[in-house]
RNA sequence: GGGUGAAUAGCUCAGCUGGUAGAGCGUCGCCCUUACAAGGCGAAUGUCGGGGGUUCAAGUCCCUCUUCACCCACCA
């Protein structure tokens, strides 16, 4: 083994042996199955923590199954994500001075094509970088001929069903992107606007009960005036009520338009009286229907202002036309106040600009009769959130869910199956050919296919069930559907769990997946969202590989959207980093994903966390070289034919199998974090700061028979071996590395770790013995380590030790272990002090009721040694003070459990022979002065 | 407006069914002891956001308030 650890050396060539030799597909062997279907990402997109995080977390999961024997499938794949890979596409062209337009849908779309080859596996290396065991060959992406030929199934039945329809009303318009956008691609944020207060003046000689000829009304949208179709005041107001009925005169376009009485106006809000747009506001398309009031639209696709409005305004941009209409309407007389007030602006989640409603004719999923069933399998557990309280988010929307807009008016998608004849009549099939066929057209009759695309959610919604092959009924859905466990971040809940338990249950029948662990987001390590714009954006791999200061500075300020935060980056960046980020490895990355993972709440990536555990994939290497120098010379093979184990190789034993516990335990709950702590606090703790230190005075003692040699030796490879495995799923490459070796010595067969077992829980014989004498060692040698460190004795100066107030077991202890005290402590001897005999002036430590002594000898101060004393009495006397006082109150010894207070009566009296002990030690030294 | 989560050591966070407050990083000493200075050994550090309540006992259960984050809905 190399002498130090290299992770960017072994890491290189682990994953394409594993990839090439096959050891990601399903075994096909083992009782169960288990799969997990990877949230596809966008096919052109890169890696960044998000997926680091979730597909560290999916490995995990997948490794963890795969080696307790289990049929693994992790089904691997992409998503076409049509606007964001549309929009990337449509940008590249603009650079170049073209238009998708100019282009024409066929050569567009073929330049879509061509930049997913291009970019395409881009981001499927980057997941192989993170050592994702992903079954490759299985990969699917969402608009390949099979899986689109599952969509468009799902598009004609539910079609057929009459639960797709196409209906003409108001929906979210992007004006950028120019096309319709669900509910939820509609991002609400508060910004600051303002209030216009507009006077509209009443027709015929109408007053209000002030006797002003006119009435005012408030808006944030001036422009929406132009398609006004009436006034509504609240019926029940007594101030507007004698006008109901009446007409106003619409200001600036020459039109007459009712005053009505709805309940929707809130008489408190604003001046009680509202204008109604029902061709530009979801309240007042309400309102319009209500009372079949004309809808006039007034924009244009592109958000400029269309032939429906005054002669003025044609062809103005939305905001131009708000600007110009407001002075328009001062001149007039008519704008009676300004204020400033804060509103709910909204706007595309890919565009960022204003969202308009807007009049279409748009195709829909209704979705009541699908979200019951999906409903009711989580109400009752057939599929679990963990936490579990996603779940009342989850059925807070599913209750009250609406109808979803599936068509977008792109051309990067899955092209809807819908054709037109020249009556407007909708034909929906898989083809043309079969369409004419069915219903009997001739090829007089032209038939034009649907321009639009399916949202790409509605493609996502089928991909568990999609990707195993349906709607053929593959032997891959059969073994592997329903898939075990969704792994996501809560963001998408909506926008795709909740669509995929719908969908999944309609066309199968059956659940998408047993449960769905949500995770937090990564943040920075100041708990901001990483964005390009706040230049705080971490890259995995950089993490991984490392990344120099300029080169950093470089890619957080290039490509930005508004270049003018640049110099603030740079400064940032150039501060937190002044010396770049050093390279940490996959597997100290990994690591620190799952020590973050608690309980799905947010995390803040903290890069002193990566160095930390970057630490320990060193540790475990050294700790193995450590092993492996001493045990090269051992029978390679479990023939050893005598074997004399000591109390501290069966001590660790136990300890690895309290470890494997707790592994076990918390993998069920999805508690990596916990997890992790396990796995390093054994390994760090136990294994090297104890085991092996113990294992030194073995090894290394001429006194060592050749039977305890081999245990010790045997023990150190085999728990090492097994504590590989333990830790395998979350640290693949270091374990592998090390394994390999560890497998020679051990004489043990098989390929990969990747492949082997994961250690088995076995039922041991309880074995008191060991741990209590480990506990023996460990607190005396902790005792003289805490005198030579607090008196500042130099740890290469040999002392003697005397044991006081020693019992029999004590005794056979010390015999037992005098070597290895003394090699550890450095001491010269150690050795009972008869209780006939006068303790010399020393330092004291207590061991239970046993007096551990160190001498004075002039190495130590008496004040310095006086202060030890007394810090320790102080806080044993702030514990008996505390527990007298609890025992005294007759309420607690009456009413707590017996056994508690047992234990507490039985702390105080420890505490008050440690304390007359201490004592006397003090009088002791005291004397000397 | 409705909902969810959070508030514990200087920082980032654990703390399960109530019973002596923990980890990592950082800090302070002492050490290059033949696996590891990316290390070893020792040490310090907390009115568990405030206030009530239940209980013999509350970081943990209940109520309330404050602050922060997020989600949903929305008043023109």
């Amino acid at each position: 083994m190399e002498s130090t650890y290299d992770p960017s050396r072994l890491e290189a060539s682990w994953y394409k042996k594993w990839e090439t030799r096959g050891y990601f597909k399903p075994s096909g062997k083992g009782q169960e199955a288990y799969c997990i279907a990877i949230p596809p990402p966008n096919v052109t997109g890169s890696l960044h923590m998000g997926h680091g995080f979730n597909n560290a977390i999916m490995d995990a999961l997948i490794r963890y199954h795969r080696m307790q024997g289990k049929d693994t499938l992790w089904q691997a794949g992409t998503d076409h994500a049509g606007i964001a890979t549309q929009m990337v596409v449509e940008r590249q062209l603009l650079a170049q001075g073209q238009s998708r337009g100019e282009l024409g849908r066929e050569a567009f779309t073929e330049k879509v094509w061509e930049w997913k080859a291009e970019s395409g596996s881009k981001i499927t290396s980057q997941l192989r970088r993170l050592g994702s065991s992903i079954d490759w060959s299985r990969e699917r992406f969402t608009m390949d001929p099979g899986f689109s030929a599952a969509v468009e199934e799902v598009f004609i039945r539910l079609y057929e069903e009459g639960l797709i329809y196409r209906g003409s009303r108001l929906v979210n318009w992007d004006c950028k992107l120019l096309t319709a956008i669900s509910d939820l691609e509609v991002i609400n944020e508060e910004e600051a606007g303002s209030f216009w207060y507009f006077r509209y003046r009443l027709c015929n000689d109408a007053q209000t009960k002030d006797g002003l000829n006119y009435i005012t009304i408030a808006t944030t949208r001036p422009e929406t005036l132009l398609g006004d179709t009436a006034v509504a005041v609240n019926p029940e107001d007594e101030r507007f009520l004698h006008l109901v009925g009446q007409e106003v005169e619409l200001p600036l376009c020459d039109r007459r338009i009712p005053i009505i009485a709805d309940s929707y106006v809130d008489p408190e809000f604003g001046t009680g009286c509202v204008k109604i747009t029902p061709a530009h506001d979801f309240n007042d398309y309400e309102v319009g229907l209500r009372h079949q009031l004309p809808q006039i639209n007034i924009l244009t696709r592109t958000g400029r202002i269309n032939d429906n409005a005054p002669e003025a305004y044609r062809g103005l941009d939305r905001f131009d036309c708000r600007k110009q209409l407001v002075r328009d309407m001062e001149n007039a007389g008519l704008l009676e106040r300004v204020e400033p007030h804060r509103l709910k602006v909204p706007r595309g989640d890919r565009s960022g600009v204003v969202i308009e409603p807007f009049l279409t004719e748009q195709w829909y999923v209704a979705t009541k009769s699908l979200a019951e069933p999906a409903i009711n399998a989580v109400k009752n557990n057939d599929i679990e959130f963990v936490p579990k309280n996603w779940e009342n988010t989850y059925f807070a929307w599913m209750r009250d869910i609406q109808d979803w807009c599936i068509s977008r008016q792109l051309w990067w998608g899955h092209r809807i199956p819908a054709w037109y004849d020249q009556e407007g009549n909708i034909y929906v099939g898989r083809s043309e050919e079969e369409i004419r066929t069915k219903h009997q057209l001739n090829s007089d009759t032209p038939l034009s296919r649907d321009e639009d695309v399916l949202d790409t959610w509605f493609s996502s919604a089928l991909w568990t069930f999609g990707t195993l092959g349906w709607p053929e009924q593959t032997s891959e859905l059969d073994r592997f559907h329903p898939t075990d466990v969704l792994v996501t971040g809560f963001d998408i809940i909506f926008f795709w769990v909740a669509r995929m338990i719908m969908m999944t249950l309609k066309f199968t029948g059956r659940i998408p997946f047993r449960k769905v662990y949500i995770h937090g987001l990564i943040r920075d390590s100041e708990g901001q969202k990483m964005s390009k714009s706040k230049g705080n954006v971490l890259d995995p791999i950089d993490l991984i590989d490392g990344i120099d200061l300029e080169t950093l500075v470089k890619k957080r300020t290039s490509g930005m959207m508004q270049p003018q935060l640049a110099q603030r980056i740079e400064k940032t960046t150039r501060k937190e980093f002044p010396d770049g980020i050093s390279s940490y490895g996959t597997d100290a990355l990994r690591y620190t994903f799952y020590s973050l993972a608690s309980n799905g709440r947010d995390i803040n990536f903290d890069l002193g966390r990566i160095e930390g555990y970057r630490n320990f994939c060193n540790k475990i290497w050294n700790a193995s070289r450590y092993v492996f120098m001493n045990t090269s010379d051992i029978t390679p093979n479990k023939s050893i034919s005598e074997v004399d184990y000591a109390s501290v190789d069966r001590w660790i034993k136990i300890r690895f199998q309290q470890t494997l516990g707790k592994v076990n335990t918390h993998m069920k709950t999805f508690r990596f974090d916990l997890v992790s702590q396990a796995i390093y606090d054994f390994f760090w703790n136990d294994y090297c700061d104890w085991y092996l230190e113990l294992t030194k005075p073995i090894l290394w003692n001429e006194q060592t028979t050749p039977a305890q040699r081999n245990a010790t030796c045997y023990t150190l490879l085999d728990v090492l071996e097994q504590s590989l495995r333990l830790a395998h799923p979350f640290l693949p490459f270091i374990t592998e590395e090390i394994w390999q070796q560890a497998k020679k010595l051990l004489g043990l067969s098989g390929d990969t770790i990747m492949l082997q077992p994961y250690p088995l829980e076995v039922e041991m014989a309880p074995d008191e013995t060991a741990l209590v004498e480990i506990h023996w060692l460990q607190q005396i040698i902790e005792g003289i380590r805490n005198i030579r460190g607090e008196l500042n004795i130099s740890p290469g100066k040999p002392v003697n030790v005397l044991l006081k107030n020693s019992d029999n077991l004590d005794a056979k202890l010390l015999e037992a272990h005098r070597f290895t005290l003394c090699k550890l402590c450095k001491l010269e001897s150690i050795s009972l002090l008869n209780s006939n005999n006068q303790a010399p002036p020393a330092a004291m430590q207590l061991c239970g009721q046993m007096e551990v002594l160190v001498p004075l000898d002039g190495l130590i101060d008496v004040e310095s040694e006086r202060g030890r004393l007394q810090k320790d009495m102080t806080r044993k006397q702030q514990e008996i003070d505390k527990l007298t006082k609890q025992l005294s109150n007759t309420h607690f010894v009456e009413r707590a459990p017996a056994e508690v207070v047992a234990k507490e009566r039985d702390r105080l009296e420890d505490l008050n022979v440690s304390m007359a002990m201490l004592e006397e030690q003090f009088q002791r030294l005291n004397l000397l002065k």
